[in-house]
DNA sequence: CTACGGACTTTCGTATCGGAAAATCGCCTT
DNA sequence: AAGGCGATTTTCCGATACGAAAGTCCGTAG
C-alpha cells in the first residue's frame, strides 16, 4: 500500500506529450535542446532524465513541472470535461429574478473552474434591490453596455461605464445598480470559486425561480486525438 | 549558452527547505530515504538529484513539485486583502506581442483565482501566428469588438463575432486570429487555473518581452543566504 | 528491385551521479 | 589539551546519464 506503483514513468509521460503535440523526436529535440537519442532512451525508460534536465524540458517546453510528475497525489487539474464550449446567448441557461436576468453561459461544460454568465441588470436604486448579495469565491465583472453602479459592504459605491470591469470578492455582500440615465445595463459576469458547488449557491441565490433549463448534460464523447500524429509504432 | 540561468540552485532551494522545517541532513536523510552524503553534496551543488529521487522527494515531504522548481522568495509574498479592484486598462500591466497586446487587468490583486485580460488581437493568419498556444488552466473569452477564428488543436475552426464568446481549456493548443475584413478585434480574455504560477505561465508565453512594469513577480532580489543555517534546533 | 530518406534505436566513451564509509569540523566535557 | 560526539563534508568507485555516430525499419521514388 506504500508503494503506489501506478507511476506512468516519465518515459510515457514525455513520449505522451510529444504525441499530443505531433511531434517527431527530432523537432521535439530541437524544441528543448536534448539529443534525439537521449529522447529515445528517455521514451523507453532506459534513462531518466536529470535535474537540469528536467528544468530545461520544463522550461522550452512551459509546462509545469507538476505535469511531468503526474501521479504525485495532487491530481488536482480536473480540466473540462470538452475542451471547447462556445458561449451562445442561445444556448444559455436563462434565469429571470427580480433584479436581474441571467443567462448562464456555456451550461454543457460541467466543473469548469470559472462560470461565465451574461447578465441584464435592470434595479435602478438599491432600496429596490434590496440585501445585498454574497456568496463563496470571486467575481469579474465587465460592463458590456450602459452604466452601473456597484455597491459593496465595504466600499464607497463606484460607478462603472461601458468597457470597465471590476473584480470582487463574493463573499463581501455586493450589489450591481442600472445607473442614472439608462434603463438597463449589460454586463458579463465571471464567477470562480474553489468551491465546487459554487453553481448550486448561484442558484440558491435566485431563489424559487428555476432555471430555464437547468443544465443536464450527457457523457461527454471519447477525445479525439491529435490529427497529424506521424505511424509511430509501440 | 543561454545560461541565463537566474534560478536558485536545486541546492539552496533544498537548504532552504531544511533549514526551514529545523532538520539535519540525517533527519531529512531518513524522511525522504536519500543518503546524507548526497544530500550533502546536493546541498553544495556538487550534484544534483535525478527525477526518481526527486519524485521520491516531492512525495516523501508531500511538497508539490513547483516548490522545488519555484524561487524560495516567492514564498513570503503576503496575501492581498483587498476585496475589490476596478480594472481600469490606465492601470493595466501592458504586454505587447507579435500576435497580441495584453492588458492584464487589476494587476494589484495577487492571488486572485482569475486573470483577465484585455486582449488586442493582430495576428491576421495562422501561418504569421505561428505555433498555438497553450497553458495550465482553462480560459474564457468574450469578443469585444471586431471578430476573430478560434483555432485549436482539436476542432475546426470557429469565427466569433462581437458579442460572442468560448470557454476552452487551455492546455490544448489554441490561437486567436482576426477575422478577415477587421484589422484588428479586441477580447476579453479571463484565464484561470488550479496552478499557482499560472500568471508566470503566462508571462512566460511572451517569451523575451517584458510587462511594462511588471507586478514584481518574476525577480528574485539576491536571496543569497548560505549563512549560518548552521544552528539550528527546534 | 534498389536506392534514398525520415524517424527512430543502439552502441559506446566520457562525464556525472549515488551511496557507503571514512575524514573533518564545531562545540562540549573533563 | 585531549577526548567525545553529533553534524557535515569528502573520498572512492560502481552505476547512470549524455550525446555523437552508426545501425535499423519502413515507406517511397527511381
Amino acid at each position: 500500500m506504500e508503494k503506489k506503483e501506478r507511476h506512468p514513468t516519465l518515459g510515457s509521460l514525455l513520449r505522451s506529450l510529444r504525441a499530443r503535440r505531433g511531434w517527431t523526436l527530432k523537432e521535439m529535440s530541437a524544441r528543448i535542446n536534448i539529443p534525439v537519442s537521449t529522447l529515445s532512451k528517455v521514451e523507453h525508460d532506459r534513462l531518466t532524465l536529470s535535474y537540469d534536465k528536467l528544468l530545461q524540458l520544463s522550461q522550452r517546453l512551459n509546462i509545469p513541472m507538476s505535469e511531468l510528475f503526474a501521479d504525485p497525489a495532487a491530481e488536482a487539474e480536473p480540466a473540462v470535461t470538452a475542451r471547447r464550449s462556445i458561449g451562445s446567448i442561445d444556448d444559455a441557461v436563462r434565469v429571470n429574478t427580480k433584479n436581474y436576468d441571467y443567462y448562464y453561459l456555456c451550461p454543457e461544460l460541467r466543473r469548469k473552474r470559472m462560470i461565465p454568465v451574461y447578465t441584464r441588470i435592470r434595479a435602478k436604486s438599491l432600496e429596490e434591490f434590496g440585501e445585498l448579495v454574497r456568496h463563496p469565491g470571486e467575481e469579474y465583472l465587465y460592463i458590456v453596455e450602459g452604466a452601473i453602479i456597484v455597491y459593496t459592504e465595504f466600499y464607497d459605491p463606484v460607478e462603472l461605464g461601458r468597457g470597465e470591469s471590476i473584480y470582487i470578492d463574493s463573499t463581501m455582500g455586493h450589489a450591481y445598480i442600472a445607473a442614472k440615465g439608462c434603463k438597463e445595463a449589460v454586463v458579463l459576469a465571471v464567477c470562480s470559486s474553489a468551491d465546487e458547488s459554487l453553481l448550486e449557491s448561484l442558484y440558491s441565490l435566485h431563489g424559487d425561480v428555476e432555471p430555464d433549463h437547468p443544465p443536464q448534460v450527457g457523457k461527454p464523447r471519447a477525445i479525439k486525438r491529435p490529427a497529424n500524429t506521424r505511424k509511430r509504432r509501440h
